[in-house]
DNA sequence: TAATTAATGCATTCTACATATATCTTAATT
DNA sequence: AATTAAGATATATGTAGAATGCATTAATTA
């Protein structure tokens, strides 16, 4: 279970511009940042305008900037379009009424309200929430975050191996 | 976000032993059932074994069985195992502490606890509880599993189309 | 009008998942 | 003992969706 990147690097460029209000934001700039291709900026970017949340202006002196308040966008909200489908348990459908006897459609429901949950969880944030500054920490002067290249994090030991599973996991 | 179909047939096997407690399950019969490849169900099948869920006997007449009470297994549990991994969001790793500046770490939280939230729910369920048929209905004698061939459930419209996105959805 | 920026569409590559093939082991029936 | 029915294991292939790349167009401003 995960999300693709394209949802992780559309909430970055949210916070990104919400970092630098002050300021246009160049897709070319988010994608030295982030270690990005612009091109896969762009359509997040470009979906993102879409949606209402980024202003963009194009030519000289263009970008980005964000067109509503970084407390009014709401992660859940942003997640839920961002990916294509939330599908978990690929069951029956309407018109077989099959599952109406079996068991299975309590399956189903259970998928349903775990995801309710997870949602939920994103309702409660928002893009202010995750670029106010930590706490208990002097605030940094430059606000511009500052990631390591995906290249690099893509090779880190994150993921379990693959499925292979030939001994049991005590 | 998704789970793997690997994951939908684990659950499947399970449930299709705890309704047919009383006799010996053979791959072929809910590869047929499923309409799955049986290779595949195989390999779900010997997970399930290593696990300690599955008892397996080769051999003329035999097949599978469950080795716990389908009330003592958990399906958070099954799905914690089934899953490959539950990567949300690709930020940074622990040997960067750029991420202690950043706001950056705060979204990691995030999904850190929606991710709880969703598994939580999980937990609270059990196989006996989502084989239990449900209520105000005569219970069925054969209690076996149908469905409908994941074939043609492929071609169902479940799935939002792609992500073209060209038009904004209203 | 030249330079800079985003918009768009199409093509390509990559990867995890799903499926297939083949061979081997174990056990029961005859 | 031979045969058949079952699972075990390893390897290979197919595939859909995600991620990138490329090329062209459109808009804006100096």
């Amino acid at each position: 279970m995960r999300l693709t990147d394209y949802t992780d690097y559309t909430l970055r460029v949210l916070m990104f511009c919400a970092l630098n209000p002050e300021r246009s934001i160049t897709i070319a700039e988010l994608a030295e940042s982030h270690a990005v291709s612009k091109n896969h900026l762009m359509k997040i970017v470009n979906d993102l305008a879409r949606q209402g949340l980024l202003q963009t202006t194009r030519g000289r002196g263009g970008g980005l900037r964000l067109l509503k308040a970084a407390a009014d966008i709401n992660i859940g909200d942003v997640v839920r379009k961002s990916e294509t489908d939330f599908r978990m348990v690929e069951c029956f459908d309407v018109n077989h009424n099959a599952c109406t006897l079996t068991a299975h459609c309590q399956l189903k429901q259970v998928f349903k309200t775990a995801l309710q949950m997870y949602l939920a969880e994103l309702d409660k944030v928002t893009l202010a929430d995750i670029t106010r500054p930590k706490p208990g920490r002097t605030q940094t002067i430059d606000r511009s975050i500052s990631l390591i290249p995906v290249s690099e994090i893509k090779r880190l030991p994150v993921k379990k191996p693959v499925r292979t599973k030939t001994a049991l996991k005590k």
